[in-house]
RNA sequence: GGGGGUGUAGCUCAGCUGGUUAGAGCGUCUGCCUGUCACGCAGAAGGUCGAGGGUUCGAGCCCCUUCACUCCCGCCA
């Protein structure tokens, strides 16, 4: 018999009345009325209550016990009077009648108050005490969702015929994309390891060597800043990637991988059909304002431009004739809204450092509002028409320049999703965004530059280089997105060295730069690459929304602070002076 | 790199228009209590008001500098 436990602290029942048990585990609550004592004890599993009074040869050390020591009891299982059972425990039928006692491990008093399971405890306790905060009932219930999601997800790849892989942690910095964490080399003075950003590269050459279909609960380093759904320094991916594929099979995969995760770990939420909702770039940037869309959320942005041209509202037509545009958005049902609320609406526009929202209401006894006042019929009559809107809407206008505004009509259009309460409960909205374009112009110079993946084979392929205007171009590139969170990412890879070569050259790279920086990758290719695609799903973010968490440090065991610093391990850390000269690092 | 927010007891916070001795809940400690399950009751201890400087008769509160944490922009598949 184990010294420890005959069972867990969430185990007994009823039927277990009359045995004699030892339990194991935390301190979790005391109340002590003087002669009479109950301790809550704790484990992973559950709780169980204990009971003793003065008669208990171990009543004196289990009076003066701090909660969170951990100790082992020894007792009889006793059914509870009716009138004493607790229903919402789900061994609160019965308790434990103690005999015995050894203290395990004996808590100093806490910095934090785990029992008490308050969400208001500071970021900065919470991590510099994490084991403490972890035992906390949601964090360590997080924690174990994920755990049940991983081998759910491990269980479905190797089911739809992928190999699992581990790929090196320490390999070469990559040029493109994020910045790199490094690694000195001691061997070999003045060069460095980089962690890797993703295994790219790694599962390219798989393909190449002939796996067929890789995958790997991949870490990924990266050295950028935090924020609220992205943790600094690592996290982890669902990789994956598949030879002599077109872009509908890895979506199959990953709509099939989603439906049933969700099927098992949201079972009551209300979930996309697969196949998911095609989104190309341009029209989610022009219909949400965002590349990463919450259809949750009804509302459409629609671009009026045209019937602002030349028209008398002089303001808007001016944009428009400076190659500004003007978008809209109808809300329903907020016609009868007080002018405070429009001013509130306005105020969010100053606030995000844009003119303004104008707007137009269509009240049963006709438009009114500043825009309604200086356009003429016919084309107020346009814009009722293009917006969809009714009587009792009113329609808001987005209007300026560039890339700015454009996102703005979509932090627009978030704001009345929530200001309205017109967001979908309980569910989760999946589409892919497709078709992301090749090139970007740089900012300064307007020369292409790849806006995302360099390895991503572009449309129209070898032709699209030679023939098309690079700012024309789209890739086989593509996101999948859940409730306005980017969760996956993947593309149809470039497998040919000669499309490659010219894809840099239009970026302005020359061959000797490809050979030397892609040199795995570009040999590899020589000697039969098939064509291959892939993609990777961001596995933390996965389980922040089955928590409904908004915080992704909420589903990691160990995160890291927003300064990407480990608050409970010290680091990053100095090092002694030796260690620096082993690896050939003088500090300035 | 930039912008916002926060910083007061071990924890979470309140603190008015600048005014006497800085408060609450929880936790801790002490005492009482035999059916609680966030037990209850009584009492006590516990403070460099993040740090430094300034204005003022007087600063937790106003000003400047700085540090820490956090959210966002930049950045980032």
């Amino acid at each position: 018999m184990n010294q420890y436990r005959t069972h867990t602290c969430g185990a007994l029942r009823a039927a277990d009345a009359g045995k004699t048990v030892k339990l194991s585990g935390w301190v979790h609550r005391k109340r002590d009325h003087g002669n009479l004592l109950f301790v809550d004890m704790r484990d992973n599993f559950g709780t169980t209550q204990c009971v003793l009074d003065t008669a208990s040869p171990v009543f004196q050390t289990l009076e003066k016990i701090r909660p969170e020591s951990v100790i082992t009891v020894e007792g009889k299982v006793v059914l509870r009077d009716a009138n004493t059972i607790n229903p919402k425990m789900p061994t609160g039928e019965i308790e434990v009648a103690v005999t015995a006692v050894t203290i395990q491990s004996e808590a100093d008093v806490l910095p934090l108050q785990v029992v008490a399971d308050a969400d208001d405890l500071s970021e900065e306790q919470r991590l510099t005490y994490r084991f403490l905060d972890l035992r906390r009932e949601k964090p360590h219930a997080n924690i174990l969702l994920r755990n049940r999601m991983t081998k759910f997800v491990r269980d479905r790849m190797w089911d739809m015929g992928f190999y699992e892989f581990q790929t090196p942690i320490l390999t070469s910095s990559s040029p493109e994309g994020a910045r790199d964490y490094l690694v000195p080399s001691r061997v070999h003075k003045g060069e460095f390891y980089a962690l890797p950003q993703s295994p790219q590269q790694f599962k390219q050459l798989l393909m190449v060597a002939g796996f067929d279909r890789y995958f790997q609960l991949a870490p990924c380093f990266r050295d950028e800043d935090s924020r609220a759904d992205r943790s600094p320094g690592e996290f982890y991916q669902i990789d994956f990637e598949m030879s002599f594929v077109t872009q509908d099979e890895i979506f199959a995969v990953g709509e099939r991988l989603m439906t049933d995760l969700f099927h098992e770990f949201a079972p009551t939420a209300t979930l996309s059909e697969a196949p998911f909702v095609h989104i190309p770039f341009a029209e989610s940037m022009l219909t949400y304002g965002t590349d990463k869309p919450d259809l949750r959320n009804p509302l459409v942005i629609k671009d009026v431009s045209e019937i602002f041209r030349d028209s008398s509202f002089g303001l808007f037509a001016n944009t428009v004739g400076q190659g500004g545009f003007v978008r809209a958005i109808r809300t329903p049902n907020t016609a009868a809204k007080p002018r405070s609320w429009f001013d509130k609406m306005n105020a969010f526009a100053v606030e995000h450092d844009m003119g303004g929202l104008g707007y137009m209401t269509l009240a049963p006894e006709g438009t009114k509002g500043p825009i309604a006042k200086n356009l003429d019929a016919d084309r107020i009559q346009q814009l009722i028409t293009v917006t969809g809107a009714q009587t009792g809407d009113s329609i808001f206008f987005i209007c300026g320049k560039g890339d700015k505004t454009v996102k703005f009509a979509g932090l627009v259009r978030t704001m009345f999703g929530q200001e309205l309460d017109l967001i979908e409960k309980n569910a989760f909205r999946f589409c892919w965004i497709t078709d992301f374009p090749f090139y970007e112009p740089n900012e300064e110079t307007g020369a292409p530059e790849f806006s995302h993946n360099p390895f991503s084979m572009p449309q129209g392929e070898m032709d699209a280089l030679l023939n098309q205007d690079p700012l024309t171009i789209k890739a086989y590139q593509f996101d999948m997105v859940c409730n306005g969170y980017e969760i996956l990412s993947g593309a149809i890879r470039n497998h040919r060295p000669d499309v490659m070569f010219k894809a840099f050259e239009i970026a302005g790279y020359g061959p000797e730069v490809v050979k030397e920086k892609f040199a795995g990758l570009l040999n590899a290719f020589r000697y039969g690459a098939p064509p291959h695609g892939g993609a990777a799903f961001g596995f933390d973010r996965l389980v922040m929304l089955m928590t409904d968490e908004s915080f992704i440090r909420e589903v990691i065991a160990f995160p890291f602070n927003q300064q990407a610093q480990d608050l409970l391990m010290h680091a990053p850390s100095a090092v002694t002076e030796k260690q620096l000269r082993e690896v050939h690092i003088k500090l300035r």
